[in-house]
DNA sequence: ATAGGTTCCGGACCATGGTACGGAATCAAG
DNA sequence: CTTGATTCCGTACCATGGTCCGGAACCTAT
């Protein structure tokens, strides 16, 4: 198996694999007159890499649960994980607030026709603070 | 009003206010002997800058909003909003999903104590599809 | 006048996860 | 054996929003 079709059963890109090696993520394969070849233990790790990624952890973390054995280091494992979910809260709740206020500002251009758009307004200290 | 005293009034560092300048989000004010000089007006820009991004507006975005007219562009902020709570929708929902999948394997990590640590698990499909 | 704090400026650098480039070598098919 | 696709390699570049650097000029207080 080269590269190429490597990246086809991961689904990314020849260029994603290169850079995954580079960052120790997955492990540079034996060659055949300098063509590196790989196995099917490669496209689990690389889809290892894929659903890690999908659950929100970042290619560090990965690279660290790819180092830790599931068996033996199960509180590691869960403090990544609760550590993630708590970054994920935290950015849920920014988004949600961003977009309560904004879907707020959007409904208020909507329903009012006259005058300046209430959006620019909201930003604009000029018109809610000073007058 | 010198950069540094704009700066500490949107709270923001000197070098971000030379980058917005760069980015053409705030304009190059008048100069007493080279150094700029800011009034209230410049304090009301940033604050819209900053309030804007606050509902998740990129710079780019932002840039546009200040170019617009409140009174004459409504239809397009009314755009750049929807669109911008669109983003922000499909942004949380995923972040929402990589949540859950995290939290239901975090649980599970927590309540089967013996065995591979079922984070890890799931995302080796050697454990869950080839055994 | 002089010391220390600010400002000015372009350009480099940070994180994050890739993507693109270009020339050489190698591989597979005819 | 030739042709065209693929691979290899280091390096530069992309988006996004800044942050830092270093040396020169300026500003303020004493």
């Amino acid at each position: 198996m080269k590269i190429g079709e490597l990246a086809r059963a991961g689904g990314v890109g020849v260029e994603t694999i290169r850079y995954y090696q580079r960052r120790g993520l997955l492990e540079e394969p034996s060659r055949a007159r300098g063509v590196r070849r790989y196995g099917s233990d490669d496209v689990r790790r690389l889809r290892f890499i894929r659903s890690a990624q999908a659950a929100g952890f970042m290619l560090e973390e990965i690279g660290e649960l790819l180092a830790l054995d599931a068996t033996k280091d199960r509180n590691r494992v869960h403090v990544l994980a609760t550590t993630r979910i708590a970054k994920l809260d935290a950015e849920i709740l920014r988004l949600r607030a961003s977009r309560k206020a904004l879907a707020r500002l959007a409904n208020d251009c909507s329903t009012s026709t006259a005058g300046p758009c209430p959006i620019i307004s909201a930003f604009e200290p000029r018109f809610s603070n000073e007058g």
